[in-house]
This record gives C-alpha cells, structure tokens and sequence, in this order.
DNA sequence: GCCTATTACGGAAACCGTAAATATT
DNA sequence: AATATTTACGGTTTCCGTAATAGGC
C-alpha cells in the first residue's frame, strides 16, 4: 500500500474510471495505474472497481469507501505539502484564485494590487469560470480560494464565508424611455423593465437566480434578448441599443458611466458574494492575508474558525 | 514521501522520540528509521526534529504539524485496512476489549459468551488495565472499544457513549456492626462508614473518585486500611474482618454473597459505565454487534450518530 | 565508556516505462 | 477496426538491513 496508489485512484475516479486519461493527467504510463490499482486490490483482498472483463464501469462497494479513505489521506498530503512550503521559506508559491468575471473585472482589481506588493514573490493564478466550475476546481484543490455569489454556499465540501452584499442595477442608454426614471428609481417596476427587451447575464452567473424568481413570482416573463457571461459585454449591448441591461450593481460606476444606471435592489433583492475554501485544507500564511484584504474585518483567528467544521 | 515515513515518524513521537526504541517496536532497524525520516525532511525542506547534534530533543513547530497530518494519514490507512478486511472474506480477526477488572469480571461474561457464538471466528481479546491506560490503548490504536468508568469521557480523541448506570454497595461480614442496618440500608450514613477501617478500589478505579469526593465534601476523613483494584481481592478482605468493603454494586450479588451488602447509592451518588472507542476509527461489522450486545437498544445507525464529531 | 544517531555500503525488491497481447464496442 | 485494459519484460531506482562511524551524556 503506497501513496502513489491512493493518486492514481482518485485520479481515475475523477476521469470517470477511464484509466487512460488518468495517465494523461498524471504524466504517466496507463500500465502503471492500472498495475498499482490492482496490486491495491490484491493487498486489500477486495476488488474496487466493477469490471466486466476489462472494462471498468464503476465503483464496487467497498471501493467506495476505499476511494473515500484515498481522498483523505491525498487531503492530507496535499496539506502537508503546503505547510511544509509555507515554512520552508520565504512565502513565495502560487494562490490560485477562481472566480467570475464580476469579481475579476470590478472587485479584485484593488485587492490583487495591495496582494503583489505585500507577496512579490507569491504568483497569483486567477482562474476564470462559471459559479459551478468554481466550486468543482475548489473541491478538486485546482484552486486555493474560489469567490462568486452562486453555487459556493450550496456545494458540500466547501467553506464559506460572506464578503459582502450587492444589488442590482438596469443600465440604459441615455434617452431611453426608462432613462427619466434616473430621478425617482424607486418607482423602477418588473413591468417597466419587461416593456423591453432585457440583456443580462447567462444562467448560474451573478444572481441570474434572482432575476429569473423575481420575474417568475411577479408571473411576468420577460424577453431576454441576449445572455452574456460579463458585464462588460452587456453594456456594450445596450449602448448600442440592444435593450435594457441587468447587471450587478459593482459593475457599473454611475459616476463614470455613459449609461443611466437605475438601482433594483427593490426588485431583485440583495445578493451576497462569498468567498470559499475547500473543507479542511490547509491554508498557507499568504492565503489568509488575501482573505482579509479581501474581506476586512476578518483576521486569521476569525476565518478560522469559520472555515471549521 | 511515503506512507513508511509516516508511520516512523508517528512511532519515534510515540516513543519520545528515541528513535531505537521506535525501531524495536515496529521490528526493523534503527538506521532504516533514522534515514526515512532524515529524507522526509528533505522533502519537505523543513525540520521535523529538533536535534542537538545527534540528539533528538523534540519536535519543531512545523515538526508537530506534520506529525498531526501524520496521525491523520495513518489513522485512515488503519481504518482502510478494517473495512478491506471487512468486506474480504468472513468476518475473523480480533476484537480487542480494553477493560477494568469490574467490567471483565461482573459484567462483560454474558456479553462475550454471546459475542463468542455469534462470531466463532472473531478472537477475542480482554485487555486489562486502569482507565487511563484504557484511554491510552484506545487512542494509541491498541484496542478497538474501552470499557470503564472514569477517565474515557474525559479524555481528547475518544467518543463515548454512556451503557449502564450504577452504585456503590458497602458490604460487611454477618455478624458486623453495621449488620444490623441490613433491613433498612437507607440509614446508612457516611460517618457510619467512616467509623470503621474501610476497604476500597484504588483511585482511578470504579468511581473512587466519587468515594473520595463525597467523604471530602461531609469533611470527614476516613480510613481507608487497604486499596485494590478488584472487588474480588476487596471482598476477601472483607470476610476476613479487616474492615468494611465500599465496591460496586454490580460486584455483589446479594443471593449469592457470604457477605452483607448495603445498597450506597444516597451516599456516593450514580456512575456511569462507558464505552468509548477512538474518534474516526473505522469500526468492523462485529464491533457494532459487540456494542449491541453490551448496550441494548443500541443500533448500529444510533452508535455511528453518537461516535460522529 | 556506554548509549544513540548518522553515514556507508550492498543485495533484494519495487517501480515504471515500452512493447505486446487480449478483450470490448 | 479502433479503443482500452491487462500482461510481459527489463532497466533503474529505491528500500532496508548490516557494519562502521561520529556524537552526546
């Protein structure tokens, strides 16, 4: 019994028993896993996976609870890898940060800036993808921390801890009939933004959820001309005037904006991002720097004990 | 790295680091245990032991996180181990019962007797010793359940729960003093007791704690002539007239005993017998069916919602 | 001086990659 | 026929025990 068999296990669990894509994943021969799985089998006395001749289909059970005990003890490792990084030396390493567009594009900006002057010498990764992906990068330990407003909360396995509430906002071309509302947003309705046509993010992104129960509630059903994953694109759509955008309140600055931006958090209600971990990894020193510059108010005694189980 | 390393390592901490001794336990050379771990913390790039010199003092700070991680890793290959043997073939292997004298003698007979032919297969191991060495075992991974007392709900590491409730009995020669109380034991005082040379468990046995206590808290100092771990020895004394016995009630049975026994349970209170077994141990088939037998009305669903964290 | 940890060394075993064979769709 | 898994084989590396050396107390 090895480590180096608890690896190749997970990995081939992940790739769906498909043994050969293990081996790309791995950078190794696919004779070797397929030999140190079933050497495993052999010490343990119980096969783990189902095979119909040399096909394998899935799990037996046992093999469950061994690929559970493999995903343990691979935690484990990883952890100590990290810790054993984080004292070696000096803090230098990589935080691989996932996250949407909206984090990447109006909030981490600041954060990433104050990170690399502190950490010169940490690299910083930031992962692009949808909430889902996010969560499965975390939980595959792809990604240190992972920051969205959907799915984190909702994936088991991952910690959370909340950064801060959003709302929010139309976004109209100046002159556009919901434009005079720019004094009074308040009286902003579902049925005045389902007068037009609607440009917004696509399904899973920044409290698309929301939008979609709003609307559904109120029992209208808006025109969705366009779905997009980012704000940016959005905006560009509706300056050129596609319809009325939805976006999230940090990714427009009324200040410095072409367009009218009308307020909707009486409309959508209030969301909150959140910022996520990995259940029981270890965290190197820097990481909870990122987290409190991201999250002020939170110390490493405070995210610790929120990321415990 | 590799799974040996791990397991040198836990075992030179666990022989205060005196890496000969370690070598000695797990029946291999000291050279052998001496340079996985030298290469470990290569690998790492970190120290594990703090040396001076050649002689190891302890362990560093990062030192004693990988040794947790270390534990962590060993503990679930253990656990991997059981359940393998588990599922891979007919449930033999042994069963290891650390217990007081009380528990092993007046208790556990009808619960083995059962155990041994339901499951002619498993063997059965009675590990005698006092309750913190009980806790001891349990935690170093010697014995799979513990039975006592005292000492197993208070130590770290251990999940217990509680089987059975019971008291104190004095017990006297016919003919003594306090004979005559026989038909009205509720009378029975603690400065009754302390009149006469008492006989009684050594501490950490039994409830001797509450012995103690309870005479401490009346302000009454008794004499205790003689202290044993078993009720057996305590009981010889007793019909030899060297004093009043003060045992547990479940080591007298009144039908059946020469002596005079005097219910004590006003006088120094109830205690609670427990089970405990290691936290996150993976427990085999058989060791839920001992505890059935030992605690009725406990299922194996009900004992894993009680051994959770 | 005795005990303990580390270094040196050599034979055995394990590991891992290529190549071939075999089973599955 | 094509793809995927297992078996076969061989070179390299790692492992581990004995013997020797160095370092504390």
């Amino acid at each position: 019994m090895n480590l180096q068999q608890f690896r190749f296990l997970r990995e081939a669990a992940r790739q769906k028993f498909n043994i050969t894509a293990a081996a790309r994943a791995l950078h190794t021969s696919q004779p070797g896993i397929s030999k140190a799985i079933i050497e495993l089998e052999g010490e343990l006395g119980v096969p783990i996976f189902a095979r119909q001749g040399k096909r394998i289909l899935g799990l037996t059970p046992p093999g469950q609870q061994i690929l559970l005990a493999a995903e343990k003890i691979m935690q484990e490792v990883d952890n100590l890898k990290k810790l054993a990084r984080d004292y070696a030396g000096a803090p230098s390493g990589t935080l691989r940060v996932a996250t949407t567009h909206t984090q990447a594009r109006y909030v981490l900006p600041p954060v990433v800036q104050k990170f690399a002057r502190k950490f010169p010498q940490v690299r910083l990764k930031l992962l692009q993808g949808n909430p889902p992906q996010i969560a499965q990068m975390l939980v595959n330990g792809q990604a240190d921390v992972g920051i969205a407003t959907e799915s984190l909360a909702e994936t088991p396995g991952l910690a959370c801890i909340d950064i801060y509430e959003w709302t929010h906002v139309a976004v109209v071309p100046p002159g556009h009939a919901l434009a005079r509302l720019q004094a009074t947003p308040g009286r902003l309705t579902l049925k005045d933004l389902a007068r037009h046509p609607l440009v917004t993010y696509e399904a899973h992104f920044a409290g698309r959820t929301r939008i979609d129960a709003a609307f559904a509630e109120a029992g209208i059903e808006p025109s969705i001309v366009l779905e997009a994953i980012d704000a940016d694109v959005i905006k560009t759509y509706v300056a050129a005037g596609m319809g009325v955008g939805i976006i999230a309140g940090v990714a427009a600055d009324p200040a410095h904006e072409p367009l009218i931006v009308l307020p909707c958090g009486h409309l959508f209600g209030r969301n909150v991002a959140r910022l996520a971990v990995k259940q029981g990894a270890y965290l190197r020193g820097f990481v909870y720097s990122f987290i409190e510059m991201l999250a002020p108010g939170w110390d490493k005694r405070r995210i610790e004990e929120a990321f415990a189980p």
